[in-house]
DNA sequence: ATATGATACATTGAAATACAAGGTATGTCA
DNA sequence: TGACATACCTTGTATTTCAATGTATCATAT
């Protein structure tokens, strides 16, 4: 369970969130925030790696469009994205469901 | 959620099986395969340092043990480890919950 | 007018986590 | 005798994440 398989459940968040509407970075900062209130924060320095990486994927595109004089960087789940989201999804539900296995035996 | 608080799930697998019965390492590793059949499995690179580490936390004691010529180190968990058992449990409790939340608006 | 804080983007360096790959040594069984 | 399971362990590396920092614009209050 190196890296990938035992987390990578942040890219989960991002193309969830991404799933229901297309956001811009500091949008799904604050949106976690607010929704996950003080359980974890999302930063900066880890979104924008993985934004990144998912769009090198293609599993989102990304526009930018001009909002009150501020320039915002919309990013939109492609196909692809909602096919890796599926992915990860069930990769997250199996995990979640090993470590209660485990933690219901004690 | 710098390393310790997304993840340190692997730590709690481990106080997890002590807090039924003194185990090895080597039996540690083989009943979580045996339990979770494929989903992960913990590795010695991964093990053996997270013992380490409890044991220098005081979470668990070790003791040696002969068993038909083979020694084996029994790792037992104390008072202070069932109370950091109890944390990560509440942390993990919490941790999963966050994600479900996400996931569930999508 | 100007300072402060919120909005919005991004990068860099360091720490934590996990594993692959390797090593040692003994018991068991064909 | 050789192979495999048991049992311990370490080293080097990849991945993930964050803290800290930087840039720039807008809104609001002073």
């Amino acid at each position: 369970m190196r890296g990938k398989q035992s987390l990578a459940h942040t890219s989960l968040l991002v193309l969830s969130l991404l799933s229901r509407q297309d956001m811009y970075g500091y949008q799904m900062i604050s949106t976690l925030e607010q929704k996950l209130d003080r359980t974890f924060a999302l930063k900066e320095g880890t979104l924008y790696p993985i934004l990144r990486e998912l769009e090198s994927q293609g599993a989102v595109s990304c526009y930018e469009q001009e909002v009150s004089g501020r320039v915002r960087k919309y990013y939109h789940l492609t196909r692809k994205g909602k096919r890796l989201l599926a992915e990860e999804r069930e990769q997250w539900d199996r995990y979640a469901r090993a470590i209660n296995t485990v933690l219901e035996l004690s």
